[in-house]
DNA sequence: TAAACAATGTGTATTTAGTACATATTCATT
DNA sequence: AATGAATATGTACTAAATACACATTGTTTA
C-alpha cells in the first residue's frame, strides 16, 4: 500500500469493502526446512491437525505476530519447532491463493532454511515432527507442495553461484561429500574430476590438512567454507533483507 | 500458516493475543512499473498524498482486496492507475517493516512490471503520476527506495538468461536498441560484436527482413522476439504462480 | 554529385571455462 | 602380502567469453 491509506480508503468501489473486510486477511510464513543425511535432501514435516488435511503433512508455519519482522517470524518458527538457532533462511515467494486455507483468507509469504541434521540435533520429541526425503514427499497439505516446489527450484538456480548448501553440511567435509550433496539437489550425476575442478576456480574451500577417520576405505581430505563466506551466507545473516 | 488456525490458537502465549491485533496487519501490493525511453531505464512514481512522505514520489500500490489473488491485485493496481493492459509482472518480494507505514501495520508484496512507455501510451492526465529515470531516483517514501533496488537487482540477474526486457522494446527493434537496453539496466558498456555473438547463440530473435526507418544514418535490421518466448515471457502470463 | 559523416555489419585470434575420459595411489581389510 | 574400494589427479577437446579493426551503407551537406 502506497499511496492510499488503510483508514481513508477512497474511490467509490472501495467504499464498498469495510475496514474489516480488509482486515480479514493474516499472513504466516511457511518454513521449508531443508536437510542432509544418509545421501538424501530432507524436508521436516509435521502431521497435519486440520481435518481437511487429515493424514497429510504440511511445512511448519504460524501467523506473523503483529509487532513482527517477517524474517523475525520465521525464524522463531523454526526455533520454537526444533529449537535451532543460528540457521539460514531465506525468503523465496508470497503465496496467497483464495483458497489455500480452509479455515479462512491467508496469505503466507515461504522461506526455505538449510541446517546440518547430524550436528542440529533437534528436539522432535514433543510432536509428529519428522524428516522426510524430498524425492519422496507427493502431495501436502495446503498448497505446501508448491511452495516445496518453488524452493527447491530457487535453490537449484542459486546453488552453484552461492556457497548456500555449506549450511547442510558438517563443518568439515570430503569433496566426495559436497558432490555428493550437489547431486542430490540438481538431480544429475557429476563427473568427479570436473566437480573438482569446478569448485576449486570458486576458490570457496579451505583445506584442512585432516583427513576423514572411521571409514573402511581410503579417507579423503577434510575441507571447510573459508571464513569470508561464512559471514554472507552462513546462519541468521543470509535471511535479512 | 499451516497448523495453527487463525480461528482456534493455541499455545499460551499467542492466546494472549487477541483475534483482532492479529487481524489487525493490512496487506497490499507495490508495483515496480519500469519503462524505456530516450536511453533510460525509467520508473512510474506518484506524488505520495501522506504527510508523513511530503514531497516524495512512491510507487503504485494498493491494498488487496479480500478475494482478490496476489497477481490480480497487482494486475489491478497497474490497470487502474495506467490503463495498462497485459503486461509483464512479476513477483519478487515481500517486505513487512513494523515501521514502514505510518498508518500501521502494512506488509507489502512487491511486483515489477516491464511496459513499452510508447506503445503503451498512458494515461497520465489524472493524476500525478509521471516517468522518472531510475538512475536519478535516490529517495523515495515508505521503504519503496528499498523496493526499487530489489526488483532492480532481481531484473539483472534475470536479463540475459531469460528473454524479459522484450516488453520494454517496441515489437520490432535493432540490435542496437536492444544493446543500448541491456548497458543501461546492466549498468556497463557492451562490445558491439561479442553482443551480438552473445544474443544469436542464445536464438531468442526472428530477423524480419525489415530495416529501421526515419534514421539520419545507415539504418540497422529490424527483429523482434521469436514468437515461442512471447507465450512465457510477454503479457500477463509472466506473473502466473 | 561527390565528399564527409555516422552508424551498421562482420571476423579472427586469444583466453577461459566446460566436458569427456583413464591411471596411479592410499588406506583398510582379508 | 594380496585384494578391494575409494581417493587423487591430468590431458585432449569443445564451447563460450573477450579483445580488437575495417569495410559498408545510407544520409547529409558542401
Amino acid at each position: 500500500m502506497s499511496n492510499t491509506n488503510a483508514v481513508k480508503l477512497k474511490t467509490a468501489e472501495i467504499e464498498k469493502i469495510s475496514h474489516l473486510d480488509y482486515f480479514n486477511i493474516a499472513i504466516s510464513v511457511d518454513c521449508v526446512i531443508l536437510g542432509y543425511e544418509d545421501k538424501e535432501l530432507k524436508v521436516l514435516l509435521i502431521k497435519s491437525d486440520l481435518k481437511e488435511f487429515e493424514g497429510l503433512y504440511s511445512l511448519l508455519g504460524d501467523l506473523i505476530r503483529p509487532n513482527e519482522e517477517l524474517d523475525a517470524a520465521s525464524y522463531r518458527v523454526l526455533q520454537e519447532r526444533t529449537g535451532l538457532e543460528d540457521v539460514y533462511l531465506e525468503q523465496v515467494h508470497a503465496f496467497g491463493g483464495i483458497e489455500r486455507h480452509p479455515s479462512g483468507r491467508v496469505i503466507t509469504i515461504a522461506y526455505y532454511s538449510l541446517i546440518d541434521i547430524k550436528n542440529h540435533k533437534l528436539k522432535l520429541s514433543h510432536n509428529e515432527l519428522h524428516w522426510h526425503e524430498v524425492s519422496k514427499v507427493t502431495k501436502l497439505a495446503f498448497d505446501h507442495k508448491d511452495i516445496l516446489d518453488t524452493c527447491l527450484t530457487q535453490l537449484k538456480d542459486k546453488v552453484m553461484d552461492h556457497p548456500v548448501i555449506f549450511n547442510l553440511l558438517p563443518e568439515k567435509f570430503s569433496l566426495r561429500e559436497l558432490q555428493e550433496l550437489y547431486e542430490s539437489i540438481l538431480g544429475v550425476e557429476l563427473d568427479r574430476r570436473n566437480f573438482r575442478k569446478k569448485i576449486a576456480l570458486k576458490d570457496w574451500l579451505e583445506d584442512l590438512n585432516e583427513m576423514e577417520t572411521n571409514l573402511s576405505h581410503r579417507p579423503g581430505k577434510l575441507y571447510s567454507l573459508k571464513n569470508k563466506f561464512k559471514e554472507e551466507y552462513v546462519g541468521l545473516s543470509g535471511s535479512t533483507q
